[in-house]
DNA sequence: CCAAAAGTGTTACCCGTACACCCATGC
DNA sequence: GCATGGGTGTACGGGTAACACTTTTGG
C-alpha cells in the first residue's frame, strides 16, 4: 500500500503546486535508422499509449515546465524545443472517461474526479538526437519507447492529432528554417542530412541539388572524411556551424522545401 | 454600490463557471484609411489599455470562447479567427502588480489574490471588416476603440509583445495563404487589396506584378467600373470567389510574398 | 490639356530542376 | 572488375522582378 500512499500525495501535489485546467503535451521527434520516430508513453497496467506531459508549477514559466518534462522524459537538457498548438477542444477527454483506465492506475474512486477534469494542453515539439535519449518512465507510466512515426497507435485523448499537427508544423518549418541541429549527431554526412530531410518530407530529393542547397546556406562546415564501415565512397563529414545556424534561424529567410 | 456587489457576483461567477489558470487574449486586426488597427480596451477609471480578452467555460472549447470574446467587443460573427501563439511568462505579470490599477476597478483588497493569480494566457488573432464592427466595452472597461498599429501605447501585461508576435504570423500567413476575405469591404479595388498587402508587409509593391500574382490565384471575380468619388481613371471592383478562396486557404500552397 | 492614377504586356535574369560523368571502396 | 554509392558541373526552363506605354478622369 505504500504505491497507493504515494498516488495520494502525488494527487495532494497537484493540487497545491500546480496551475490548474492547464498542462504540456511533448511530441518528441528522434531520428534513427531512417526513420523518424516518437516518443511514447505505456500507463501502468494498461495497454494504452500516450505522449509524455507535464504540468506547470505556479511560479514556473510555460517553457520551463516543457523543459522539465522533456529532461525528465529523456535526460536530454540542451534541446530545440517549441510550442506549436494549444489544445482545448472538449472533446479531447471523451476516451479518458473509460474509467477501468484509470483505475488500473491506482486511482480511488474519489480521484477520477480530480484527474478527468477537462485541461487545455499547450502541444510543444522537440527534436532531439536518437542516440543520446534514455527514455525514461514516469510515476503513471511502465514504459517509455521510441515507436516508428508510421506506426504509431491509437492513442489516448486527441494525441494522435497532436502527433498529426506537429509533424504537419515540422515540415512547414523545414521549408523557412533549417533543420538538424539537435537530430543529427554532431558530425554527420550530406547523405546522412538528405536523409533526415527525406524522412521528415516523406519524399526524396535529387542529391545533387540537395547538397548544392545545403551548402548555398552557409551553414554547415565540411571536415575531412569518414572511413570505417561504409562500403564504397566515403562521404565528407559536416557539421553545423552553430553561430550561422542561429543566425539563420533567427533570420527565418528563405528555405524553400 | 450596486456596482460593487456585481463586481463581487462576477469573481464568484469566474470561480464557478470559469476554468481557473488559462485565459485568452485578442489581437483584432482591422484595415482603415490605408492603416492597421488594433482594438484596445481602457480600463475603468484608469488611462491603463489592454488588448480584448475573456475566460473558458468549463463546457466551452477554447476556439468557442475566443469566438465569444470577439463577438462580445465587436458584434461580429463570421471571422476569422486564428490562434497564434500561447503566453505562460511568469512575468507577464510584474506590471499587474500595480495594486493601484486594480483597486481604481472596484476590486476589494481580498479579491486582488483571486485576480493576480498568474494565468496562462492563448493569443488569438482576428482579421475583421473594419466598417461592420461595433467597439463595445466590457464590465471592466470604460472605452473599446482602435489603435494605429504604429501608435499603440504601452499595454498592460505582456500585450505589446502579444501585438507584435500576431503581426509576424499575420506576415508570415500572407505568404503561403491569401488575405483579405475579412480586412476588406465586399467589393473592392486591385489598389485596396494592394494597399493592404503593403500595409501588413510594411513596404511597397509594383502594381502589374501585384495584379498578375492575385489574378493568377484564382480566386478574384471582376466586376464592373467604380464611379463615384475617385479622380483620376475608374479602377474595376472585384470580389472574393468564396468557394475558391476557401480551397486556397486549405491547400496552404504557394503565395510567396 | 495636363497631372495623377489605373489597365495592360514584354523582357531579362535568377534560381530551381533535370541530368551525366568521374571517383572511391568492398566483395 | 564490377556494383554501389558519393563528389562535382552544366544546361534548360519557368517564374518572378524590372520596366514603359496607353487610357481615363477631374480640374
Amino acid at each position: 500500500m505504500e504505491y497507493k500512499k504515494q498516488v495520494q500525495r502525488l494527487i495532494q501535489e497537484f493540487k497545491t503546486d500546480f496551475l490548474p485546467s492547464v498542462s504540456v503535451d511533448l511530441v518528441i521527434f528522434g531520428f534513427h535508422d531512417g526513420q523518424l520516430k516518437v516518443l511514447l508513453l505505456r500507463w501502468k497496467n494498461t495497454e494504452d499509449w500516450c505522449l509524455p506531459g507535464g504540468r506547470i508549477r505556479h511560479e514556473e514559466s510555460l517553457d520551463d515546465a516543457a523543459y522539465r518534462s522533456l529532461h525528465g522524459r529523456t535526460g536530454l537538457t540542451e534541446i530545440f524545443l517549441q510550442q506549436f498548438h494549444t489544445f482545448g477542444d472538449t472533446r479531447r477527454y471523451v476516451h479518458f472517461s473509460q474509467e477501468q483506465t484509470m483505475l488500473r492506475l491506482g486511482l480511488a474512486e474519489e480521484d477520477l474526479q480530480e484527474f478527468s477534469n477537462r485541461d487545455v494542453s499547450v502541444g510543444y515539439y522537440a527534436l532531439v538526437e536518437f542516440a543520446n535519449v534514455v527514455p525514461t518512465p514516469d510515476f503513471f507510466t511502465d514504459e517509455c519507447r521510441w515507436w516508428d512515426i508510421n506506426q504509431v497507435p491509437p492513442l489516448l485523448f486527441d494525441h494522435n492529432d497532436m502527433i498529426t499537427l506537429a509533424l504537419k508544423t515540422l515540415r512547414r518549418q523545414l521549408t523557412y528554417q533549417p533543420i538538424g541541429y539537435n537530430l543529427l549527431p554532431e558530425k554527420f554526412t550530406m547523405p546522412d542530412l538528405q536523409q533526415l530531410y527525406e524522412t521528415i518530407l516523406g519524399q526524396s530529393l535529387d542529391r545533387r541539388n540537395f547538397q548544392k542547397r545545403m551548402l548555398g546556406y552557409d551553414i554547415l562546415e565540411r571536415l575531412e572524411e569518414r572511413k570505417t564501415g561504409g562500403a564504397h565512397k566515403a562521404p565528407y563529414l559536416y557539421r553545423f556551424d552553430k553561430e550561422k545556424y542561429e543566425k539563420a534561424l533567427a533570420d527565418e529567410i528563405l528555405f524553400v522545401g
